[in-house]
DNA sequence: CTGCATGCAAATAGTTTGCATGACG
DNA sequence: CGTCATGCAAACTATTTGCATGCAG
């Protein structure tokens, strides 16, 4: 992440490599609050603008992806950034990667169904898991 | 529709009434801006509140299924309000269902692999339609 | 030393809520 | 005629933007 950041020419700033360290690190898909909040523990004088500023910038890389949640706020996956099914619990809002192995022949065959040029597919599915059960 | 908003209780208003008309005629997945427009055509003294407390109901009542679009603001259908996959071009933002066969079938798979008790299944593609290309 | 990044505050946008008035049943 | 719905305005939340200051390269 720092080399391609520093590649296109991007500063390597404390904010920024913290940032980069806390989403490297999670797994729990945060929000920009939460990345906000761990970011805060280091840097305490850091704003939210910061974080949305440089989740952008890393988004706009393909080194973070952006991740819809129902009418809740965006979640962000820096270890994974290639886009994947994602699954939901309603109850306990855990929240985790879908491992489908159907998923890759899906992609090129809706675009052999629809002629579209896909760019992404995202399935976000959502349940109660087996614990909450 | 009518009929299940007067079975649970609710009164059928002239507001409520022409918004029931305008999404079960409307194919293109109109977001809340959209029908409010298409709304105050008809009574021009309605306002936004009215549509969003409209669309709560609806969406309770599994009349309308409401869709997340990227970064954009929802989408809703009220023609068929089971969840289904939809598809959209990023260039002229045509939005449309997709008929995706295996559909169903994924659904039960995906509880078999996960353990998880499924209640909804988002699946959004976006892409360069044929017409774009 | 030059320009980009930061952090604050203000602005924006979308949606929700409170409440007085009005209309459905 | 009682109760629920409406419509306005204000509140709220999340995010973006402008700008003066500060720091990376």
């Amino acid at each position: 992440m720092c080399h391609k950041l520093k590649e296109v020419g991007y500063k390597l700033t404390p904010q920024r490599l913290t940032i980069l360290k806390i989403m490297s690190e999670r797994t729990d898909h945060p929000n920009p609050d939460t990345i906000y909040s761990a970011l805060k523990m280091q840097l305490p004088t850091t704003s939210p603008a910061t974080v949305y500023k440089t989740l952008a910038i890393l988004k706009k890389l393909n080194e973070v992806l952006e991740i819809q949640y129902s009418n809740e706020r965006n979640r962000y996956d820096g270890i994974n950034p290639l886009p994947h099914p994602h699954i939901s619990c309603i109850k306990c809002h855990n929240f985790s990667d879908l491992n489908l192995m159907a998923y890759e022949n899906l992609l090129e065959k809706m675009e052999r169904q629809t002629g579209y040029k896909i760019h992404s597919m995202n399935l976000l599915i959502e349940g109660v898991c087996p614990d909450c059960q």
